[in-house]
DNA sequence: GCATTTTTTGACCGAAAGGTCAAACTTTTT
DNA sequence: AAAAAGTTTGACCTTTCGGTCAAAAAATGC
C-alpha cells in the first residue's frame, strides 16, 4: 500500500511567516509582540529567534516579499507596447488587481510611509515605478509646473492606494464593505474614467 | 517705574501639549513614550500624569485640537454661494490652505486611519465633509456606480491629503522639498487643473 | 508671618517588551 | 543502534513602559 496521505511537516519558519504578515497588517509594528507573533503561529517564542534573527528583521522579510510581488506584478504593465493611453490604463489595472488581491499590503505601505525615518526599502521600490510614469508622460505633460509629469504620478497613485488604505474609513462613511469585489470593480471603473479625463483635458486633440 | 518685563509664568500645561503634539506627529503613538515628552517639555515625568490623566488623554487632546481647526478652517468654504464649480474650488483651497498650516496634522491623520480600530472622533469630523461633498456633487454626477459622488469625494480629497502625506517620500524621489510654499503652490495648481477636467468631463455643455 | 493650596519632583511599582540560552526532544546520518 | 545534526522548549535576563505617590517647593490667602 503506497502512501495515501502527504504527511507534510509542518513549516514552522513559514508558519510564523504568516502570522507576522497577518498581525503586523492588523496592529503595526509596534502594536504587535514577538509573543503575539508566537502565539497565533502556534509556537514557542524562542523559536521566533531561531529562525528570525530579530523582531525588525521579521517586519523587513514580510515587507520585502510584499515589494517584490508588487514589482513583479506592475513588470508586465512596463512593456512599451500600445497608446499611451493604452499602456496608462495597463498600469492602473494592474496596480487595482494587485492591491484587490493582497489588501493588507496597502495598510504595510501606509504604515512605513508614516514612519518618518522611510526606509531605504519603500524607496528602492516605488523609484522605478515613478521613472517609468515619468518617461511615459513625458511627450504629453509638461516638464515643470502644475502639469508636469511628476504631480500626475502622486495624482495617479493615489486615485488607486487611497481607496484600499481609506478603506477602513470609507466602511464607515459608506453602506457596504468598500473591499467587496463589487465595490472594488465600482472603484477601478471610476479610476479608469478619471485617467480619460485627465488625458483628454491634456491633449484634447486626440 | 512700570515692570518693563512681562514676567510670564510658563504654562506647563501648554508646554507638555506642545512637546506630545511635535513628538507624536514625528514617531507615532506608540513610537514615543511619556519620558520622551517629558524630555522634550523640559519637565519632571510626573507632571504629566499632574495634567493629563493618561498617554491616550493627551493623544486625544492634541487630535481633537487639530479636528477642530480643521472643521473650522473648512466651515467658511462650505458656504453655499456661487457656481458648483466655484465652491468646489473654494473648497479646495481652503483644504490646501489648512494642510499647509498644519503639516504635521496629515501625519497625525494618516497615522490614526492606520489604526483598525479607527477612532469614533475621526469619523464624526470627516463625516460633515462627506455629507457636503455628497450633496453639492449630486447634481452632477450618478447617484450610484463609477461616477456616484462618493467616488469623487475619495478622489478629491486624495487629491489634497496624498501630497502631504506621502511628502517624505517625495522629498526622496524629487529633487526639491515638496513642503516648500512654491512646490505647494504649485501642488496646489495642480489640484485645481484637476478639478476643472473632472468637472468638464461630468458636464461638457456647461 | 503663618497656614493653606497648588505645583513639581524623584523614587518607585508591576507589567510587558525584545532577546538569550542551556537543556530536551526529533530527525538524519552512518 | 549509536552519534551527530537540526528543532523546539521554558525559564530567565535586562530594559523600558505607563502610571503612582509621598514629600518637597512654590504660590496664594489672610
Amino acid at each position: 500500500m503506497a502512501r495515501t496521505k502527504e504527511k507534510k511537516r509542518r513549516d514552522r519558519a513559514e508558519e510564523i511567516r504568516e502570522a507576522a504578515d497577518q498581525l503586523f497588517c492588523e496592529k503595526g509594528y509596534d502594536g504587535v509582540s514577538m509573543r503575539d507573533i508566537a502565539e497565533r503561529a502556534q509556537v514557542n517564542k524562542g523559536l521566533l529567534f531561531y529562525y528570525y534573527k530579530s523582531k525588525a528583521d521579521l517586519f523587513e522579510l514580510v515587507l520585502a516579499r510584499y515589494y517584490e510581488a508588487h514589482r513583479e506584478a506592475l513588470a508586465s504593465a512596463f512593456a512599451a507596447e500600445g497608446t499611451l493611453r493604452e499602456r496608462i490604463h495597463r498600469m492602473i489595472e494592474a496596480y487595482m488587481s494587485f492591491m484587490a488581491d493582497n489588501q493588507r499590503y496597502a495598510r504595510l505601505v501606509q504604515q512605513q510611509v508614516a514612519e518618518l525615518e522611510t526606509h531605504e526599502l519603500i524607496q528602492r521600490n516605488l523609484a522605478p515605478l515613478f521613472e517609468w510614469t515619468i518617461s511615459a508622460l513625458s511627450g504629453v505633460t509638461d516638464a515643470n509646473g502644475p502639469l508636469a509629469a511628476r504631480h500626475f504620478w502622486i495624482t495617479f497613485s493615489g486615485l488607486v492606494i487611497n481607496y484600499f488604505t481609506y478603506a477602513p474609513l470609507i466602511d464607515k462613511l459608506w453602506s457596504g464593505d468598500p473591499l467587496a469585489a463589487e465595490q472594488i470593480a465600482e472603484r477601478r471603473a471610476h479610476v479608469h474614467w478619471m485617467v480619460d479625463a485627465i488625458l483628454e483635458k491634456l491633449s484634447p486633440a486626440e
